[in-house]
DNA sequence: GATTTTGTTTCATCTGATGAAACTTAGTTT
DNA sequence: AAACTAAGTTTCATCAGATGAAACAAAATC
């Protein structure tokens, strides 16, 4: 638990503050203070550097806070040339409008999934898929093709729902490594199916995990042995695109 | 001089560190203690709180820092619904294929502008618009609109560069406000042409300004006053999407 | 193998971050 | 209108913990 090796107390606490504006994108001063259990003075001259710093700003009318421009500034230097979530969009959509379903980019960070880039499919009933969230990376179809394909990672880093057998696990992802593709059926999500293929660049390393996913009605497993190899298909283009 | 009045020294300096990854995308330990000239060690504690956090991410073949997923999932949250930057990327596109010319579209936060969406234009001579940069306010047919059309706004709180004639201006403000747009040639920028309008919300203020920008061959005064009404009227599409 | 550069850790010093409490609005209730 | 409540703001004494210098380690370069 000594995680806080040479850090920046007062640093790590503004960084939570801005963090909780993924949950409530408008938040007071007090709402924030509960939700990262400071004092409303800790936290109120925290605000006071993030706002002026232009990562806040607070509404003149209501005096609560909300994400500044300075993100504007840089999220746009985060989209980089080699970045696979504008790269690979109309790749996405292509296959979207093969399948029908909503299709998903992932990448690994740490011992999470991020859903980096998402198309929705064009059918009534759909799985959503807001960009930005974070997964844990013990369930789901894209977390089996991360870890799988993942030199680097040590299975005994996680801390494993009960539901997850180990040693089963590791025969599973050594079929994944075989076949290439990773499905799942209501893992992480009810009523919700998944499969998976990881992309890779020039080195042969993933860079993320393509996923169609939507509900077990249709995604079946038969189906989805069936869009298998249009999914493997798709996500070797990608790994072309990539640099 | 007195700004720093119950702000916490060290998320200012860690906010610094974070915005010099808007001038350049990947840099190292030493190379950012320069740029906000701290002692490296001070800085070396900084970023470790900015990782921990997963704000940066640092290669592990370089060492050097880049902008981390944290900010994907903050920015996903910026976009909202009465966003205009995505919201408004289809008339932008319409206009641009009208006039040929990059478009752009700039927020004021404070004293400044952000261009917070581009499209550029499809000639081979075009002007090319990164999203998210900043310019002041006092100079640029956009600055013009939004100053000419925002209320709240002291003439007196700039810093006027001297070719600006303060008595002369305010006229200037007067009759773009009567005309509804404003041009600019060359003021901000050698070579550069542009033609702005302001776009209002439903309660009559002005959320952004559109702004057609391209070579001062192309774009002649003469040129600007024939699509000018094309430019106006496309705000105020825009301003009808909008919330 | 010597030298330089860059990242990491230690440490004594004292800045400046902290929570409690007082103060100030502003909004609500009686 | 006064009393009350809830929200933001400021003050202040205390001491946690942020700081720069310097030592150390590890690469990279000569």
């Amino acid at each position: 638990m000594e995680e806080n090796k040479h850090t920046v107390r007062a640093v790590e606490r503004a960084l939570d503050i801005l963090l909780c504006f993924t949950e409530s994108k408008e938040l007071s001063l007090t709402e924030i203070s509960h939700q990262v259990s400071l004092n409303k003075s800790t936290v109120y001259r925290l605000l006071a550097s993030l706002e002026g710093k232009g990562f806040l700003i607070r509404d003149k009318m209501t005096d609560k806070y909300r994400l500044g421009f300075r993100l504007w500034e840089l999220s746009a230097n985060l989209v980089r040339d080699d970045d696979p979530a504008i790269l690979f969009l109309p790749e996405m959509e292509r296959i979207r409008d093969l399948i029908g379903e909503t299709i998903s980019l992932y990448v690994r960070d740490g011992l999470e999934r991020i859903r980096i880039q998402a198309v929705e499919g064009n059918q009534a009933i759909r799985r959503v898929a807001p960009i930005g969230v974070r997964m844990p990376l013990t369930v789901g179809a894209s977390s089996k093709v991360l870890v799988a394909f993942s030199e680097e990672i040590d299975l005994n880093d996680f801390k494993w729902p009960e539901t997850v057998d180990q040693q089963k696990y590791t025969e599973q992802l050594k079929r994944i490594r075989e076949a290439g593709f990773a499905t799942s059926a209501e893992e992480r999500e009810q009523g919700t199916a998944a499969i998976a293929a990881p992309v890779f660049n020039r080195h042969g390393k993933v860079i993320c995990a393509l996923c169609v996913s939507g509900p077990v009605s249709r995604l079946t497993i038969d189906k989805m042995l069936e869009i298998a190899p249009l999914v493997m298909d798709s996500a070797k283009r990608m790994g072309r695109i990539a640099r």
